[in-house]
DNA sequence: AGTTTTTATGCAAACGTTTGAAATCGCCAA
DNA sequence: TTGGCGATTTCAAACGTTTGCATAAAAACT
């Protein structure tokens, strides 16, 4: 009895001292180490021991600090995630999913970055503070010295949205094809004159979207009827339709580059007297929840984004284990969702739909 | 070639080895406690070695490892934040600026949970294994023992868009007024038969929004004339508006709780072959961006995000400072943005106006 | 010159965990 | 009885910082 109190005593003296490795292994009668292996599952401890330390770590409510943990093994259970400009709805959908699944494998994310701008060496400073496992980033892109720091660290890291140029992983909707399926579309709706709004500059996900409508337009031996830079953003898409709209003859389709803008291209032009589809069809790209609104029903191509998730959190994973492992690339073919804002051919009844 | 080669054979000699406070130490000749206070601008270092000591760290790009230091400050630098329910993009807004602020501190945002649900014990263990600082709670609820175990853990606690039952800090719009400012409008517009569209069950904010607008309407010696529920959603607010329009007579006006229900709603009218505003006004809560797309230019009153980050940020400083500081509730007015989506007496021109 | 004060730096012990190597204990065979 | 083996457990040294206290050097008083 004197001991026991003297004991906690010298420990509980410091008022709100949570219970360590120490503490259970002071009520459990062991040392630190055996409670740190019980807890792990080392087979090296017997089954009675294990349940016992066990039992006192959940009554105690012990949780092993993650900083001294990660001190020692050098891992931190933190991964970075970097997002692009949360405007666009996709990326609020992206993150809400790409969080429980991290959290499925035991990692936490932190926030390094929101929004469209490159990211500089200040900006993944906390990878490097807080010794990062991984990193994964959407659509943004590393100024040459963040990429370089990253790369000496060996910090494993999967892009998403954006094809690297960088050696690296990378995980992407196969926009080239995407394009290609939104000019076929277009084509069989008797479309002729066919423009496209482009995103951000430099952005791959617009250029090869971009590509792949050409394609099908060249081997219909079409040309592009208008281009138009909307920056990835509703008033940009807005401003880019009204520019294209100007156009004489003017076009009687328009693709965009993400959905955000064929929102705003929707909206131009209505706000210009003409109806979508009667007079326009618009399609967009990524199957933002807006596209499902009444007043919009935006015929889409979708990013196929659990699938994308899960390779992301494999890339990651297999090179949080072996960090040497080479770059990847994978691409994912998307989903066309047929809904209103694209005139259809009258024998146009396929397996495609949409809710 | 020869020298790309060189120099990545030099950066890899010591390859996996970070600068530690021990390198620059021994290459400044003075001890690790020495390049600790210099490096924290201890006035008991002198200035010639404290520039020395910056310089030789700068030189080695050294980064202070967060985690050791966070052992033995028993601070890790590191702040949870918790979002609603991201298909409500007033959460991406808030959660950008929001991150931003929090790095100019000097903390860094760890994501504990996103979407609507009430926190159980698992969501925050991240708390409690990363020893953090604080945290940033936007619009959920804790469960019983989450909150227990926050404050038993002295855990400097600030939710945003929420009142709180526990005992916390609590930052948000002034809802009640808010409510009132909107009911206000809408009987200078001369409408009588006003109804509400309430957001989730058992929400402060909602039920604040509601009280305004009904004491507004009892000094106007007038009834609600519909209520339905929304649950903050898109669909929500379709179906709530849909079941509103069947009454006889039906609203003139309907107060959502929340911008996106609005938008729901505003579709629903359109959708029943009825126009916003000939026919019936609409106003929301809020100000996302999508209430400024030209297909709605929904009249809402705007929640004042940037000082709602401003105050949460310095209460959670304080507590951060000194912990034992009592729970505080700070409410900020909104700000009444007119658009077109309520049809406004002759009239009225007054100072209010939106862009 | 001797004593006190100031100023600048170093020492060593923490913080809470993990982990390789060493130690203890039965137990069996030689 | 001794040696050895396997199964458990403990020891002690890390990991990279910070920080109270001691110390050394320099400066300022008697």
């Amino acid at each position: 009895m004197a001991d026991k109190s003297d004991q906690s005593a010298a420990q509980g003296a410091a008022a709100p001292g949570l219970p360590t490795v120490r503490t259970i292994s002071e009520i459990a009668g062991v040392s630190p180490s055996t409670v740190s292996r019980a807890l792990k599952g080392d087979p090296r401890i017997s089954e009675k021991t294990r349940a016992a330390v066990a039992a006192i770590a959940q009554q105690q409510g012990y949780t092993p600090n993650a900083m001294a943990r990660g001190l020692v093994t050098r891992s931190s259970g933190v991964v970075g995630i970097v997002l692009g400009n949360l405007e666009n709805p996709f990326y609020g959908e992206l993150v809400e999913r790409l969080h429980r699944r991290l959290v499925e494998i035991g990692k936490y994310p932190m926030l390094l970055h929101i929004g469209g701008e490159t990211l500089d060496s200040e900006a993944i400073k906390p990878i490097r503070q807080y010794q990062m496992d991984g990193c994964i980033i959407a659509a943004a892109r590393l100024s040459s010295t963040a990429a370089e720091t990253c790369a000496n660290h060996r910090l494993p890291m999967v892009m998403i949205n954006r094809v690297a140029r960088i050696h690296s992983c990378t995980v992407s909707c196969d926009n080239y094809a995407g394009g290609m399926v939104a000019g076929e579309l277009l084509l069989e709706a008797e479309h002729r004159r066919i423009a496209f709004i482009a995103g951000r500059e430099d952005t791959s996900t617009s250029e090869d979207r971009e590509s792949g409508l050409l394609c099908v337009l060249r081997k219909a031996r079409l040309t592009l009827a208008g281009w138009a830079r909307g920056h990835y953003t509703y008033d940009g898409g807005f401003a880019a339709a009204q520019e294209l709209l100007a156009a004489d003859p003017r076009p009687d389709a328009i693709f965009a580059a993400n959905d955000i803008m064929a929102l705003g291209a929707i909206d131009a032009i209505r706000e210009a007297g003409l109806g979508v589809p009667e007079d326009l069809s618009v399609i967009g790209f990524d199957d933002i929840r807006p596209t499902r609104w009444h007043n919009y029903r935006l015929t889409t191509i979708a990013q196929p984004i659990d699938a994308m998730i899960t390779r992301s959190i494999e890339l990651l994973s297999e090179r949080m284990a072996s960090p040497d492992l080479s770059g990847e690339s994978i691409s994912i073919k998307g989903e066309m969702m047929l809904r209103d804002s694209v005139r259809l051919p009258a024998g146009f009844a396929e397996s495609a739909s949409a809710r």
